[in-house]
RNA sequence: GGCCUGGUAGUUCAGUUGGUUAGAACGCCGCCCUGUCACGGCGGAGGUCGUGGGUUCGAGUCCCAUCCAGGUCGCCA
């Protein structure tokens, strides 16, 4: 039997132990004993940090027979007088006092844990994970979900301060199957029909402000039935907005308030505001990306002028097709990428769109070219005069149309910075994007998809263009991102219903398919509503960022893995054949497949 | 779904051109040690080498298939 805590209350936690001679009560995990014989040490753990336990053998025998009984991760308390420590460990806070004990008890007896409970673990993930509420005891997951929450706390207190609402939305809902594939709930007392968990409360949040609400906060759990990846979980938290009688200029330097008070108040940084910002067309031509790393240079350049008649066919005949010839210059880096780096930048490339990667690689005193002899005299110096390219650069060129060049460099400049090391390693450079295009054409389905979402509000100046010209056709949608990572998401939303019904219909929905989906939102703009937009900021990304983390694992409790299982419930998981009855699910439907 | 990387004691890894009984460190167990703090010393246990098949006199090692995990592309309005 266990012992209890009876006439024992904690006083302290371990981390947080003062008044030399007092005598205190403390609870926690054994992180490690040390037995010197007659003399035992015990490192007592809890959230707040480590401390040293002592028991000897000459001053209170009984405790120190119990004392020897104690392993690794055992649940103890301990009740014992503060005390100066002989010699200072000066590595942990509370490393220069001690606790001689006069009461022990042994709460909880542990096995041995599959592996160590440290905090530099080497342990693999997929073991880690199968034990979740082991690896959860290691401070630097305990820091990660201390730092979620105090996020979570600031987040609500700004919003909260400017007059935001905390309103809960829907779990079980309508599927809109645009966009990512909904989660689907089947349905007992409507046989065939399901429910979908939220990918956002857009609708919901929407129809707030119609109702007068103004202004609207959720911490909202949200859910993509995509697979993984380090930065992406299939079930995942917004902190999602919506205001009313706010443009967007009135949107970002609200934003902007918060993301300097969080990151005051969370890490002490001071950020400048306002943020900078750029259009995505801009972003796109001089990073190749809509979420650019401005972290470093490595800017895209636009070389078709000088190569459009060029005698390296690839060049000139992407100009003739009316794409684009395009370059990066790596500076300095012609040691680390060899021609063998670059046959593997080539092989990059190819996986992700491009026919080939032209490079200049300067490194004798004449510049080693992979097009050098289609050039025409004067032509290649023309091109890296134009570069600023000098001995010992490299020169990456790319020729195609702008829809693979542009992302095809972007996606190159971000794997050579990493490559070359010209990535600075701390530092958050925020950077909005703004006027993203409405329309996406779609080569699969031949036709206009909204880049954004439907209720996306076209720019005042680009309503002429809607019907002649919907390439051109920008929105007031933002992104802000941080560091090449999308960190949040917005827009101003269409409150016109003919306006809206329009686009509907230009995004290729029949009057049957807007009536289906979203005719009760269409219906509800109908009464009234205040112009009003908000954004979406991925609290799991947001918190990655602010504790340095790499993947969404450590900061998420309890994660699923790449697949969307989760490894240590081993969900999801078959169920009983009386539960798939009730639901109208025909067994034999799974058991076939 | 494609591609890449990995899978050998509880854990992290090593393992030669294919060749005797598969090693190390940490952890675990036992004994010793009164100022340790990654304590130390001595001793010990612990392995279907992911799984299945193949080549071979002989496979942890070579080949094929498959499973699992991670990364990446597709996908993620």
């Amino acid at each position: 039997m266990a012992d209890t805590m009876q006439g024992l209350r904690r006083t302290h936690y371990c981390g947080e132990v003062e008044g030399i001679g007092n005598t205190l009560t403390v609870a926690g995990f054994v992180q490690r004993v040390r037995d010197k014989g007659g003399l035992i040490f015990i490192d007592l753990r809890d959230r707040t940090g480590i401390v040293q336990l002592v028991f000897d053998d000459d001053t209170a025998p009984e405790v120190f027979e119990k004392a020897k009984q104690v392993k690794s991760e055992y649940v103890l308390m301990a009740q014992g007088v503060l005390r100066k420590r002989e010699s200072v460990n000066t590595e942990i806070k509370t490393g220069d006092v001690e606790i001689t004990v006069n009461d022990l008890r042994i709460l909880s007896k542990a096995q041995t844990p599959p592996f160590e409970i440290i905090n530099d673990t080497k342990t693999n993930e997929e073991l880690r994970l199968k034990y979740r509420y082991l690896d959860l005891r290691r401070k630097k997951l305990q820091d990660n979900l201390i730092m979620r929450h105090k996020i979570a706390k600031v987040t609500r207190d700004y919003f909260y301060d400017n007059g935001f609402l905390e309103i809960e939305t829907p779990m079980m809902m309508k599927s809109t199957p645009e966009g990512a594939r909904d989660y689907l709930v089947p349905s007992r007392l409507h046989e065939g029909k399901f429910y979908a968990l939220p990918q956002s409360p857009q609708i919901y949040k929407q129809l707030l402000m119609i109702s007068g609400y103004d202004r609207y906060i959720q911490l909202a759990r949200c859910f993509r039935d995509e697979d993984g990846r380090a930065d992406r979980q299939p079930e995942f938290t917004q902190i999602d907005l919506e205001m009313s009688f706010m443009d967007v200029d009135d949107i970002l330097e609200l934003t902007e308030g918060y993301i300097k008070t969080l990151l005051k108040e969370t890490l002490g940084e001071d950020v400048q505001i306002p943020l900078p910002r750029m259009t995505y067309k801009d972003a796109m031509e001089r990073f190749g990306s809509d979420k650019p790393d401005t972290r470093f240079g490595m800017e895209i350049k636009d070389i078709s002028d000088l190569v459009k008649n060029s005698g390296f066919s690839v060049f000139s005949s992407a100009v003739a097709d009316g794409g684009s010839v395009r370059a990066i210059v790596a500076d300095n880096a012609a040691g680390i990428l060899t021609r063998k780096e670059i046959d593997k930048l080539t092989e990059f490339v190819r996986g992700i769109g491009a026919k080939g990667l032209a490079y200049v690689r300067w490194v004798e005193d004449v510049p080693s070219c992979s097009f050098g002899k289609f050039m025409a005299e004067g032509e290649l110096e023309n091109i890296l005069d134009f570069l600023g390219c000098k001995k010992g650069d490299v020169a990456l060129i790319v020729a195609d149309k702008n829809k693979v060049t542009l992302p095809v460099l972007g996606a190159l400049r971000t794997k050579v910075g990493k490559q070359i090391g010209i990535v600075p390693d701390g530092g958050f450079n925020f950077l909005w994007i703004t006027e993203f295009p409405f329309f996406e054409w779609d080569e699969e389905s031949q036709s206009w998809l909204a880049m954004h979402h439907p209720f996306t509000m076209p720019m005042e100046e680009c309503l002429d263009s809607l019907d002649n010209d919907k390439g051109s056709v920008r929105a007031k949608a933002f992104d802000l991102v941080v560091n090449g990572t999308e960190l949040c998401s917005g827009s101003i939303r269409i409150t016109d219903p003919e306006l809206q019904e329009k686009m509907f219909r230009l995004l290729g929905l029949t009057e049957e398919e807007i009536q289906a989906k979203f005719g009760f939102l269409v219906d509800a703009y109908k009464y009234a509503a205040p112009p009003h937009g908000g954004l979406g900021i991925g609290l799991d990304r947001l918190t990655m960022m602010l504790c340095g983390a790499e993947s969404l694992r450590d900061v998420v409790a309890f994660p699923k893995v790449k697949d969307a299982s989760e490894l240590m419930s081993g969900c999801p998981s078959d169920v009983d054949d009386k539960q798939l009855e009730e639901l109208h699910i025909r067994t034999v439907d799974i058991k076939e497949k």
